[in-house]
RNA sequence: GACCGGGUAGCUCAGUUGGCAGAGCAACGGACUUUUAAUCCGUAGGUCCUGGGUUCGAGCCCCAGCCCGGUCACCA
């Protein structure tokens, strides 16, 4: 931004780090011994009341009474009031007067509580340690401490989180959630015996879910180069090398829409473990969702979007199919694809023609089945046609055995019990090849490296992919994936 | 990509039938030694998203575009 484009604020914000200059304040400090945090303070006030205690943060409020001033301090844990008195400070009282809200400061002295009853910090020593040269958007806090006038527009929200962080306190939750979940996983994990491990970003050939990649290109090495899509296809060649219980928790990049559950760059652990199949890993799920739930929030049943979502176990496993029957009311044995297409038209679903039976069976399930799947809910047995990564069903081989996890509408987790044939995988690749070939964009490649690993030999695995982001949406009761990032995809600005 | 809603002061938002650009807070100057959405007096602050058009006159009406959100589609 250049100088003319400044606001009179920062313009009056500049002045007075001349004058703090020219009085020889510095106002961007080095450090500061803090001995209390703010929420420690205000409790150190029943402990003993000549306590000395040094507080730093950022002035949240400010309130000049001419030889008294009043400020509230506010840090990570919370905010405490400071009281200035020039008759005390003296000379230093100078740069009281020049704070301004947004500043950080550091402030030593002793706790008392103020006529109207208010635990506040007697500052006898007050230290600049950032001058804010923008006013922050936090606007007026009233006595019920509710905010007013906070920034509200959700552009600069994602834009400048820096700044929304600093409106909007509360949102640190949300992020501690994500931390905590986060954690929570690799300490699962880890205490099963899994390796946790990393696999590359960039890839000469993607896989290991249906989307479309971002593309890139190296330029020493002259070739194309696409970032994964999903982690699956490496993680199982691990599997191969014997490492047999990897994990990996990280970015996976989609080059498709952006909206409320959709973020180009997203955050998913996956997990795969030799000798297990899809049942094992289903148990596992289930008692590592549950075991957050109730080590986080300290109850199976959580209270989010005005519902109750309840997590106790067991959570029901319904059949695919058995649900279509339930919720859109049509057996498949009984019915063809002229109905399934009447189906989808009544739910107004376009581009139906180009569709395969099963990728039309697909869609009555997104349509009538998947938004009802509120409570915690494992879908099992999907259709072989569009699992093609998975093993065949043990007794239908029109089915695989594949789960999925749904909550609150959304899948949270898709796991299988891994396609180890490599014929077969080779088969199912060329398939989806021929899918491409037809113009599905979201169509495997053939991986001839993942096929020759398989051709080593892979033991029976299950494995499983839980996206990060949409749990943590519901655990910490938010509506968009774009309120556990923390800072989204946007369209770039200038 | 389609549809709907939105874009006005640093922030949150009003703006009537098309007729001088508004409020609260923040800011600036002044008063005030326990205030707390402090209070009181005063001052300043605008590319009304952009570009066209209609009109004596446009924040408002028309056209095109940009950006944001929601819904849908794709997807996890």
């Amino acid at each position: 931004m250049s100088e003319i484009d400044r606001s009179f604020v920062e313009e009056a914000r500049r002045e007075k780090r001349r004058q703090l200059e020219e009085l020889g304040i510095p106002a961007y400090a080095y450090r500061y011994e803090r001995t209390h945090t703010a929420v420690e303070a205000v409790a150190a006030v029943r402990t003993d009341a000549q306590e000395r205690v040094r507080v730093a943060g950022r002035i949240v409020s400010r309130r000049g009474h001419g030889k008294t001033a009043f400020a509230h301090v506010a840090d990570p844990t919370g905010k405490v009031q400071v009281y200035f008195r020039r008759d005390e400070l003296g000379d230093a009282y100078r740069l009281v007067e020049l704070l301004d809200l947004g500043d950080v400061i550091g402030v030593a002295g002793y706790m008392f509580t103020t006529r109207t009853g208010e635990v506040t910090v007697h500052v006898e020593e007050v230290t600049l340690l950032s001058k804010a040269l923008r006013p922050p958007p936090v606007g007026k806090e009233d006595a019920s401490g509710e905010q007013h006038s906070a920034l509200a527009d959700t552009d600069l929200r994602y834009r400048r989180r820096y700044a929304d962080l600093i409106a909007h306190p509360e949102l640190r939750e949300v992020f501690e959630i994500r931390a905590d979940l986060i954690r929570y996983l690799r300490a699962f994990l880890d205490a099963r015996g899994y390796l946790e491990v990393e696999t590359p970003v960039l890839q000469p050939v993607y896989g290991g879910a249906l989307a479309r990649p971002f593309t890139t290109y190296h330029n020493a090495l002259d070739s194309t180069f696409y970032l994964r899509i999903a982690t699956e296809l490496y993680l199982k060649r691990c599997i191969v090398g014997g490492l047999e219980k990897v994990y990996e928790i990280g970015k996976d990049f989609r080059n498709e829409g952006i909206d409320r559950l959709h973020n180009p760059e997203f955050t998913m652990v996956e997990f795969y473990e030799a000798y297990v199949d899809y049942h094992d890993i289903l148990t596992m799920v289930e008692s590592m969702v549950h075991g957050f739930v109730v080590e986080r929030f300290e109850d199976p049943v959580l209270e989010r979007f005005g519902a109750r979502y309840d997590f106790t176990l067991p959570w029901p496993r319904v059949g695919y199919l058995d649900l279509i029957e339930a919720h859109a009311g049509i057996n498949l044995n009984h019915t063809d694809d002229d109905a399934l297409r009447d189906l989808l038209r009544r739910r107004d679903v376009p581009d139906l023609d180009p569709l395969s039976r099963w990728k039309l069976v697909d869609e009555v399930f997104k349509e009538y089945v998947e938004p009802n799947l509120v409570q915690p809910t494992f879908v099992v047995d999907f259709p072989l046609e569009i699992s093609p990564l998975a093993k065949p069903k043990r007794g239908d081989s029109t089915l695989a055995e594949r789960f999925e996890l749904s909550v609150n509408g959304t899948e949270v987790a898709n796991a299988f019990s891994e396609l180890n044939d490599p014929d077969d995988q080779r088969a199912r690749m060329m398939a989806q090849r021929a899918a491409g070939d037809a113009g599905d964009e979201e169509a495997h490649q053939v991986d001839d490296d993942y096929l020759c690993a398989l051709e080593y030999g892979m033991p029976p695995t299950g494995g499983c992919g839980i996206g990060i982001d949409r749990l943590v949406m519901l655990f910490a009761g938010v509506p968009s994936i774009r309120d556990v990032i923390l800072f989204p995809t946007l369209t770039p600005r200038e």
